[in-house]
DNA sequence: AACGTTCATGTGAACGTTCAAACCACACTC
DNA sequence: GAGTGTGGTTTGAACGTTCACATGAACGTT
């Protein structure tokens, strides 16, 4: 069996013919066999299957593409690891992506691009030329050309991202509810006794910042917890995290708590709060956001949200292969929420507090707590 | 210009035929205009040129390959992104190899496997149906047995990483030198002043680690310093890391540097150096291996050995390119040397030591060391 | 003027598959 | 017994390219 003929120089892979010839039917039967069973009478059918596998038969990809017009292959866009402070999520989508697509039956071609238009040149490449059938956007952002573009030109396509600071757009899209998640973060602390819960968050205007924002924002409120003078907002970074967490811990009343947009951001106010003699999870906790490979092996580790990317991959191939077979019949704006994984930078608020109530607590700066101060150092 | 036609529904996207209509020459012309231009008129080619452009044509690529049998694709398996502790190596070449590849026209087909048997069988499904043209393989070991089918089933592929433990493999491979890398290291910290050099390796057998190890040997020896006592081996991973350290830390005569067979080692010894109340780059210096993104996150910033995986790619597709266009003149097995990332985690010896001479100093712990001791704690 | 050479372009076939339609045998209906 | 399905199989064509070869014009040589 097999197709070894090794030395000949030409390795001849059988064609849909041989495999009918030796199987004593007519091309078709082989290709009903292939891709419609059921049409075939059970003893034909194990008759044609022998042939194949005897002859170790796959059906040309180039042919049937030509025939078909699919080419059971989706495009994706590679980008740099730690692209934008995503802490690894995208390399994470993209196995996901690649694990999903091929119990599909379709394979993930990737590529680069220097950035949204070079992109869209590749995509407009890789749609003339019919080298995929489909195509999966990451790392949306306000006024993004890309999916506009993809509309125009009749692509299949599907969105990780939502379309930021655009109500009514006309795409599939699935995202992260980075406000549900730092609502979870907020939550969490809250019962672990903080009452001063700050967020270290993106400049305005950028939309995974003013989501993330939006979570910290809503359940203070919830719980009646104060904000005031409990936030930054800077470029993302680990620098940049160290800077606005100085500033806030400095202050009078310092937060015992932060929650960050990034695990850039974390990774920068742990070094604040060590810049301060202090550790992370006793006198100020952290979460940070993605769980990038770094939470895991700090040290403290850092608490941080974790999207479920494998099944944001899940959903993204489901949607876009129903597009490419024909159009969905609903349009999918889904949100998936992410998941606290609690580490050691998170643990109970040390700092007395004379009640429940945030109010009326002016003058009592948290240092006065025994716990806080130089204990480590 | 172009093909907008959106609302109708169907997008009929240009063939050869209706641009060699439009410029009034036949498919072929149009066919050499785009595969080999100067054998056209220039009047002809201009007048060719312009029905492209304004149809926006590009050859249909399943038609294309299902001629010339050339599908211009190139697979490659996607490893999880920290496999086996190669600290994100694997994922900076995958973005290389995108790179290279396109900028020659060919496309990436990433795919995931469970093991090298499942990868195998991915091989075997994408040649029988000619998806790809060539594969590149990736982190090799002993015993492979990946190579040796692909040998056999006459497929096109080049290997990053060396046959471990064959000596007269039959196939095409690019590698670093980790040896040298490691002997780069010893010789830097031999620079600082450091006599007793340590290093953190993996279990016997391993090719990456006998390899890493073997420039630690060299280099000790080349400069006469002792290697007794300053060898550890283990698993890979920060746990084991530590714990290796703190071993070696503990000894009556410890070394003051350590280098270590890979990033997640050289953590765990960060670790068991803090461990100790000391300070990386100060009392002990570490070398890791594959300058891995944490490695420049981490405070002290970790020195580390930065494979240039920028050239193994672009060396990789040329061959592999070379190989598909129809075999290559002379084998190629090639070996690429490691650059040394200086950060935090390497300092000058503070030992005093009685000479040059690494012998005679027992009795005489590194503690004594006015920068020892609990400096900074 | 007849001939070979070179260059530019055209013609028919082929790559390997699947689609649409045709065919055939058989069963069921009236 | 003619008409109507129906499941299983075959037939010819088509998908959009490029290959191998044919054609023809232009040019220089003998």
């Amino acid at each position: 069996m097999a197709i070894v003929e090794r030395g000949t120089g030409t390795t001849a892979r059988p064609t849909i013919g041989m495999v009918a010839e030796r199987a004593g039917v007519s091309r078709q039967t082989i290709s009903n066999a292939v891709n419609a069973p059921h049409r075939l009478r059970p003893e034909t059918l194990a008759a044609v299957r022998l042939a194949i596998d005897e002859l170790g038969y796959r059906p040309n990809q180039a042919a049937r593409s030509l025939r078909t017009q699919a080419t059971n292959v989706i495009g994706c866009r590679l980008l740099p690891s730690n692209y934008g402070g995503t802490g690894g999520v995208l390399d994470r989508l993209l196995h996901a992506l690649c694990d999903t697509a091929r119990s599909n039956g379709y394979n993930l071609l990737t590529f680069s691009a220097k950035d949204d238009d070079d992109e869209i040149e590749v995509y407009e490449d890789l749609l003339r030329r019919h080298a995929v059938d489909g195509l999966v956007l990451t790392n949306t952002h306000h006024v993004d050309a890309r999916p506009d573009w993809l509309n125009a030109h009749d692509a299949r396509f599907v969105v990780f991202g939502r379309p930021w600071g655009r109500r009514g757009a006309q795409h599939n899209w699935i995202d992260v509810d980075g406000a549900k998640g730092t609502a979870e973060a907020v939550g969490y602390l809250a019962g672990l006794g903080h009452t001063r819960i700050g967020f270290l968050g993106l400049p305005q205007g950028i939309g995974v910042g003013d989501d993330r924002l939006a979570g910290w924002e809503r359940q203070t409120e919830r719980l009646g917890l104060p904000t005031k003078g409990l936030l930054a907002r800077a470029e993302d970074g680990i620098a940049s995290g160290r800077a606005l967490a100085g500033q806030l811990l400095a202050a009078a009343r310092p937060p015992t708590a932060l929650v960050c947009v990034s695990d850039a951001m974390a990774l920068g106010a742990m070094r604040a709060i060590e810049d301060r003699g202090w550790r992370s999870g006793r006198e100020v906790s952290v979460v940070g956001f993605d769980d990038s490979p770094v939470a895991s092996v700090m040290r403290p580790g850092l608490s941080s949200l974790r999207q479920p990317i494998e099944a944001v991959a899940n959903q993204l191939v489901e949607t876009l292969l129903t597009v490419i077979g024909g159009g969905s019949p609903r349009p999918v704006r889904a949100l998936v929420v992410p998941r606290l994984i609690v580490r050691e930078s998170t643990g109970e608020c040390h700092v007395r507090r004379p009640g429940a109530a945030p109010a009326a607590q002016r003058g009592q700066s948290s240092t006065s707590n025994p716990e806080t101060g130089r204990s480590t150092k």
